[in-house]
DNA sequence: CCAAAATCCGAATAATTGCTCAATAATATA
DNA sequence: TATATTATTGAGCAATTATTCGGATTTTGG
């Protein structure tokens, strides 16, 4: 195993990742394996376990990947909404927030949080990435609710969960999902003022 | 394959049935495999497959043992709240309902709802279960409520999800799952007040 | 242009795993 | 008790899959 250096390296290591998240989307965690990803990435075998010491670490690219893209919107998040106090505005950013999450890439969003083998390290971001979004809604709330904590554990997990069932999982709804987005968040507002 | 008659075959079919269920709870899908499962109900593989055509067909029976239970749960819930129609009781009926299904056997509800592989008609059957209970919530809410489909449609996923989120999946939380459960239940009563 | 380094190749290996089968044992039946 | 039926066994087959490695090819730097 050794590092991609050339510029042809760099991309067949591109190739390997997206092929693998490719497979994965399309039809599977258990349709990713190392020979499969190879032909699909238009490179042998070998190739791959030049950049790539296993298989895991090539699904890891992928969860990382993810990840840091929900701690950036989280951190964009954060920076626009910087100063805000109006519950019903911070209600609105946080659904839509999960939503725009949510909405790309569905079917691979799917497949990485239900099929996937997950690292306890990979776990452990996943949960702290909860617990900061909780810790920031709960010092936005603090100014105009009581007990912010219990309550932006209540916002963050059902605004995530709700977003998870209505736009990945493939649940008959009696609304488009963006007008049930709207009801939840009129049910959100509506605790908050109790 | 053939059909257990005598005691001590239909022994050999719980048995193996139970060492898979127990070994999905303890170390997860990937570990379950038939040589597993035969050791762990002492008993040798050969005797596994006298009786279950495949290694799914044992799994199959331990997502159909939990399917049945939870329809069952509904069927009792909805006899034993005939004719309610106060929102509170149906909301704490709905949120306890969950809970209870959701407490027993946490790692292996875990599993079975994010490692498993489910047939489309083992799919369907947990669609079709949501849709119903939704129906006699909705047909419940009528009376009292606008818009009791698109109401029934939040409560429900809401309950579900949020017993998902705070009881299977280990989740830090503020305050002990069964007090998160009524600050739950105030906010989807309030839901219903709006 | 040439040697060294980097990259790529893919048949072969090793390990795992679902599953079979021929032989053995236990139980039922007459 | 004798025979047939049912049940159990576990070594081993077949298929799949992750991974290796020796050698071919391409690129780089002098």
């Amino acid at each position: 195993m050794r590092q991609a250096q050339q510029a042809r390296a760099k991309a067949t290591v591109d190739a390997v990742v997206e092929a693998a998240a490719r497979i994965l989307a399309e039809a599977g965690w258990p349709a990713v394996n190392t020979n499969a990803i190879a032909r699909r990435a238009g490179v042998s075998v070998g190739s791959v376990y030049e950049y790539f010491p296993n298989k895991q670490a090539i699904l890891d690219v992928i969860i990382d990947r993810h990840l840091t893209e929900a701690e950036e919107t989280l951190a964009a998040a954060a920076s626009s909404l910087a100063g805000v106090t109006d519950t019903g505005v911070l209600v609105e950013a946080l659904v839509a927030g999960f939503v725009r999450l949510h909405e790309n890439d569905p079917r691979l969003h799917r497949a990485l949080s239900s099929e996937v083998p997950v690292s306890p390290a990979q776990r452990a971001r996943v949960e702290a990435l909860r617990k900061r979004t909780i810790s920031l809604l709960a010092a936005a709330l603090a100014p105009n609710v009581s007990d912010p904590g219990i309550r932006a554990t209540l916002l963050v997990d059902t605004a995530d969960a709700l977003a998870h069932r209505w736009l990945i999982d493939e649940v008959g709804l009696p609304l488009p999902a963006d007008r049930m987005a709207s009801e939840a968040t009129k049910m959100l507002k509506g605790y908050l003022l109790s």
